[in-house]
DNA sequence: CAGGAAATAATTTGATCATATTCTGGGGCA
DNA sequence: TGCCCCAGAATATGATCAAATTATTTCCTG
């Protein structure tokens, strides 16, 4: 078969044309991981379209998209909302990602590269600077983008999607929680995890991915639950 | 006198107008969790308006959703199709559901109330009618039916919606197998299940799930090992 | 006469369709 | 065999229709 060589002959103006939808898809999507988005803050598509400046039948598919994902829900029949998280689904999600993260962990320890453990550790060099520099939206991005790696890492596509969709799902909480107690003491056990790695000891950094988790979604537990009625 | 006198009369009809884009969605969902799309098939935008009747405009939204569900892929940028499953893929669905759908049960065991168990139990009934009668259909549908009341009885959605999903993508799957098995002996530890359900034996029936969903999935696994590369 | 509730009018928003535009793949021709 | 053109499919737009929410008005009651 003749491989139409160009996807990866040019590095990265080897994107012709990304389809609209997909464009819009992800700027919602970073715009809800990230907290741009508030919790229960409600879009409209037309309100969305203006704001994109986009048609509204590729907003219409991105939103479509992003429900079916949990990353939104459908407030009655005219409004669609990021989800406010209540005590039981924080409860399901430490759960979920207690068992998935530490499998992902463990599976990507055992198939790491050196490239990978490299990027890795830049990635979390980035975001010590980041906490350093109290730059709440890089922490944010770079914490996710260095698990998204893990994941990758993984090899495990399904599982993969799966823990993403929890982050989808957490991800607004994180940046109220975040921003209400500052960039010092933010969970970080990367360095543990890295270090795991690097040994090749896939238990330990599971351990370590496991605490991270705990940690950090035990702090947004608290906070949710101390400030009560978010909504 | 309202002008828009229209069809509430009809005894039935208390449904507020389903939305075609949800109905197509409904439609698809159930060609392809019951194997009526085979795995591998392909499918265009415009032969699925013809073949159910719609415009394109409510088929491409339940296309990106039922995608973004990871029931369909998007083969190159040109077409869809239903997903051909990998060895490592099977893996992967095996060690999930090994681990939600037991902790599913045990929830549900423990927030089961009698007319759920009822319900249960008036599923399992239809069930064994059904593979008495070598109704491969209907067992699908009755086995999904099943576990999914027992998801919904757990009262976790964020975990219920997992299991969901991953329903989604064996689904083709379990009718290929199946329908080269027969229906004689198809898992069913829905019995000891229930038995310990109703004895709120949550350990008990986390385990019993736990063996019905090995069951299964090895089944899976091995047909689809010895039928080798299906593609 | 005033306040409130219910009904109605108006505006906003969502759903669907018809249509134009772009892109991909294949077939024909040199 | 390789290049170019054409057919067909997917993407994207705007318009149109239907539904819902909001605002307004009117009527009834205290």
């Amino acid at each position: 078969m003749t491989t139409t060589a160009q996807d990866l002959s040019t590095p990265e103006a080897a994107l012709p044309r990304l389809p609209a939808h997909e464009v819009i898809y992800r700027q919602l999507r970073d715009l809800v991981l990230f907290g741009d988005l508030a919790p229960g803050e409600a879009v409209t598509i037309q309100g969305l379209s203006e704001r994109l400046g986009a048609g509204m039948t590729p907003v219409r598919e991105a939103l479509r998209r992003l429900i079916a994902e949990g990353a939104l829900v459908f407030q009655g029949n005219r409004r669609v909302s990021v989800p406010l998280l209540s005590a039981d689904n924080i409860s399901e999600l430490i759960l979920a990602r207690q068992w998935v993260d530490p499998h992902l962990a463990l599976r990507a320890t055992e198939r790491a590269r050196l490239s990978d453990l490299d990027q890795l550790r830049a990635l979390d060099d980035e975001l010590d600077v980041a906490i350093a520099r109290g730059d709440l939206r890089a922490y944010l991005e770079l914490n996710y983008r260095f698990h998204k790696r893990l994941y990758e890492i993984a090899e495990a596509p399904i599982l993969a999607r799966m823990a993403d969709g929890l982050w989808l799902r957490f991800g607004p909480s994180l940046r109220v929680v975040c921003g209400r107690m500052g960039t010092q003491n933010l969970p970080d056990k990367h360095k543990a995890m890295l270090e795991a790695m690097q040994a090749r000891d896939s238990e330990a950094a599971a351990r370590a991915i496991r605490e991270d988790v705990i940690q950090g979604m035990e702090q947004v537990r608290q906070s949710l639950e101390q400030s009560g009625a978010l909504c």
